[in-house]
DNA sequence: GGTGGCTTGAAACTCGTTCTCAACCCCGGT
DNA sequence: ACCGGGGTTGAGAACGAGTTTCAAGCCACC
């Protein structure tokens, strides 16, 4: 899909953690609005890092295991989906009203393009089905080179198995 | 599991370890030919920590350091594949003549059971040249419960998004 | 067998994430 | 508006996988 940016309600979104929130008598603090906002009005895959950086911007000073235990929160009440793309921490996004959608990563500058495949949301469960597993949920990360990316040089991440110690690692 | 062993013969496998080495001018000590071959002769994708074990039943004894940078060397040479099913630890696996394969993870158990996809591999790189991507590799984990986990009382890895406090973390 | 250079191991270190616990604050009751 | 109690917060300690350091050791070629 080329998609245009679906523009997610963050309003909507916002109003869904607090109906939450009071649903299950949870207080709801200045510092969790104040994540749950961040990452709602934000159309990036974002690390604990980039919701650190929002907060200080917006000067709302908030310490980082109430960010990490609030993602938690969200995580665990569907509100937002957690995804790891192997760079050795985690990244959050709003889990919008769109169905369930795949990730290609560009393994150059990073970016991270959305799809979604109706072929393969049938596959999964049909794969599943065959090996005798109840499916849960499941994850398609296809990594490459984004088109900006491929007019530039490409060598510069690529791994260079032939020698072991001249990897730009 | 469904999927009859695919007996890879361990022993091509460290050979073609050995000649890698050779032609790259590497040394080859006890330590890297321990460790290849206790990840060869498994069928398993094993942790580092199972490597460690592995070798410490042997009596032989490889600082941590040492495997994970022979790991690493394996990886490079394109005779390992290295998985992260999200445990926070990696898993390691004898890249074989196979072609390409996903994985399906049993959330209760840990099992893990290999299956390929013709349509998938197909759709994978359709998809990136849809989006003007590079195909580079991708990843396709399929999470779920196996059927023998089926029959216990299911509850136990679940996660409990209605009680935050709840759940078995 | 000697020698040079890559490898090894133990421990220190990095970094993302989680835990601890005393102080704090949200919120329902009054 | 005030109180009180239980969940929440924040700073720092702790944790764990993975990496780095560097002196000592070993492989491989001569």
């Amino acid at each position: 899909m080329t998609s245009p940016p679906p523009k997610l309600d963050a309003g909507e979104l916002v109003e869904g953690f607090r109906s939450y929130m009071r649903d299950h008598n949870l207080p709801l603090t200045h510092q969790r609005e104040a994540i749950a906002s961040a990452l709602f009005h934000s159309e990036e895959h974002l690390s604990v890092e980039d919701i650190e950086a929002i907060l200080r911007d917006e000067n709302v000073h908030v310490g980082k295991a109430t960010v990490y235990r609030t993602l938690d929160l969200m995580v665990r009440a569907g509100l937002v989906d957690e995804h790891d793309f192997g760079e050795g921490f985690k990244r959050f996004e709003p889990r919008s009203a769109r169905s369930h959608h795949e990730h290609l990563i560009c393994l150059t500058c990073g970016k991270v393009v959305e799809f979604t495949s109706e072929r393969i949301e049938r596959m999964k469960a049909l794969i599943a089905d065959e090996h005798g597993f109840r499916h849960h949920h499941h994850r398609l990360d296809i990594y490459g080179v984004c088109s900006e990316c491929q007019g530039r040089a490409a060598v510069t991440l690529e791994q260079r198995p032939d020698v072991p110690g001249g990897g730009s690692r």
